[in-house]
RNA sequence: GUGGCCAUGGUGAAGGGGUUAUCACAGCGGGUUGUGGUCCCGUUAUCAUGGGUUCGAAUCCCAUUGGCCACCCCA
């Protein structure tokens, strides 16, 4: 692990094995920076799961799930040595055996991982891949921001043409559109790996003659990772970043005609943009289109609001040592979508399966004959539902209310003994005694699933 | 990694050293053991954990754990 503080393990109440919960014990709670997905959440993460799956088949993507351990060198090599991932964010550990393995920060390194491990340049290019899952970056968290987050993203293998970004760019925008909110992307090109190298350059160049401004942590920036410079939100960098050399004026002329086609496919394409000569990513890999999405109606400006990103990135492939592959792709962060998702419709009570009949008893007989009718109601394709652990006529008779059940049948001991049951209209609060036997063809009836004569 | 704020029932809050810890919502039980959505009643917290100060701590101090904010960075 990252952290070299040696930290008392946690007093567990009851680890021993049928030990009761020692008293004054810390209650356990889920370790800094994980976090449960409850029930009351999941529609939003269900809901997420469909469009991805749906915008995955309209643009002919299949789906790769790579593992969620790899070789530390693959994020290594793959997202940048001196990158922040990778530096101080990375969960990694030596095994048993002594390899050296870490959780997967992002996945684009794995994929492009896959896509040379099994060959899929034999494949017809370009290669269309998506995925979803949990991903690891050893950071302090903050809200939107935690240890295992989950991401969903788009790769597209094997294709150079700026269509391409443009699509991919399209593609996100219409997930996060088809969820209901108002997304806006940033875009930004890099260039190729030369023209941004003398970028880097003028850019230092540029800085070291105002290091009068700097403070200390600038100053280490300029060293390691001088483009981060432009994304600094500090006061004092705003009006130098004013001054700097903008990359696009850096631009070798294939990066800035495939920069303008981007733009102009986007354009045709009505997705809204903004032009951000500071975006400039975090990862290494990047050449040419960078974008990051963010929520348009977002006025509270949070630091960590961005809801995902991605560009291009030509150079990867050959990096991790399969032959030269231009590609690009986006991830989206679904931790994030989800919580805008809540703002939009919050959701306060734990939903309660919606039934067409309810099914109560009163006795241990009339649990019996209910707890098979249940069987026989689900086996009719007819929701039902019970509360057969409750005794009290009135605590089912809540139940039935809760799932919104337009039916209930009733069992107690006379209708038991008479081999019927009670069909009660729940809106009308009218009831009638059916055969028991016939309660499944009844409440067909009164649901219209057959004509009254049959 | 740096600096700061915070932690009270399932949830959201009140209480800022003194005897039964307050409110709302949710939950559960009940209102003459056979009938719901309204209403009424009851019930639900060793005040995150450990230690310290004190006659006395939810309240003050320290540590731990977790959350949050800014930076860093990103999703």
């Amino acid at each position: 692990m990252p952290t070299s503080k040696k930290v008392e393990p946690k007093k567990a109440a009851g680890t021993e094995e049928g030990a009761a919960p020692k008293k004054g014990a810390q209650p356990i709670q889920t370790t800094r920076g994980m976090r449960d997905i409850l029930p009351i959440d999941q529609p939003h993460w269900q809901r997420i799961a469909e469009v991805f799956q749906a915008m995955a088949r309209d643009y002919g993507f299949e789906r790769i799930d790579t593992p969620m351990v790899e070789d530390a060198s693959l994020f290594v090599r793959g997202v940048g040595k001196v990158t922040d991932i990778v530096e101080k964010e990375l969960f990694q550990w030596e095994t048993p055996g002594g390899e050296h393995v870490a959780l997967r920060p992002e996945n684009t390194a794995s994929i492009v991982r896959a896509y040379v491990q099994h060959g899929m340049l034999n494949q017809p290019q370009p290669v269309r891949l998506w995925y979803k899952g949990p991903f690891f970056r050893y950071d302090r968290p903050q809200a939107g921001r935690f240890r295992q987050f989950f991401q969903g993203g788009f790769e597209v293998l094997g294709e150079a043409d700026a269509v391409i970004d443009a699509q991919l760019i399209l593609i996100s925008y219409n997930i996060l559109r088809e969820l209901g909110l108002d997304p806006i992307v940033k875009v930004n090109s890099l260039g190729t790996p030369e023209s941004r190298a003398n970028y880097k350059n003028a850019l230092v160049a540029f800085f070291r003659s105002k290091k009068n401004k700097l403070t200390e942590d600038d100053k280490k920036r300029l060293l390691k990772n001088p483009l981060r410079l432009l994304d600094s939100k500090e006061e004092h960098m705003q009006e130098l970043k004013a001054e700097a050399p903008q990359i696009v004026d850096w631009l070798d002329e294939e990066s800035k005609t495939h920069f303008m086609r981007v733009l102009e496919y986007l354009d045709e394409a009505q997705v809204p943009y903004q032009l951000d000569p500071y975006l400039v990513r975090g990862l290494d890999y990047y050449t040419k289109t960078v974008f990051e999405w963010f929520a348009a109606s977002d006025d509270q400006e949070l630091a960590q609001a961005a809801l995902g990103g991605g560009g291009r990135y030509d150079g990867l492939t050959e990096l991790l040592g399969g032959r030269p592959t231009p590609a690009a792709g986006f991830a989206l962060g679904l931790d994030r979508v989800v919580s805008r998702l809540k703002d939009l419709h919050p959701n306060t009570t734990t939903q309660v399966r919606k039934v067409d009949v309810f099914l109560a008893q009163l006795g241990e007989v009339a649990r019996k004959k209910a707890l098979v009718l249940f069987e026989e109601f689900r086996k009719a394709g007819i929701p039902v539902g019970e509360a057969f652990a409750k005794a009290s006529m009135k605590g089912q008779m809540e139940a039935a209310n809760k799932h919104g059940a337009k039916w209930a049948i009733i069992i107690g001991q006379k209708e038991v003994m008479d081999g019927t049951a009670i069909l009660r209209d729940m809106d009308a609060g009218t009831q009638e005694i059916v055969d028991i036997k016939k309660a499944v063809h009844e409440v067909k009836k009164k649901l219209g699933h057959i004509s009254p004569q049959a």
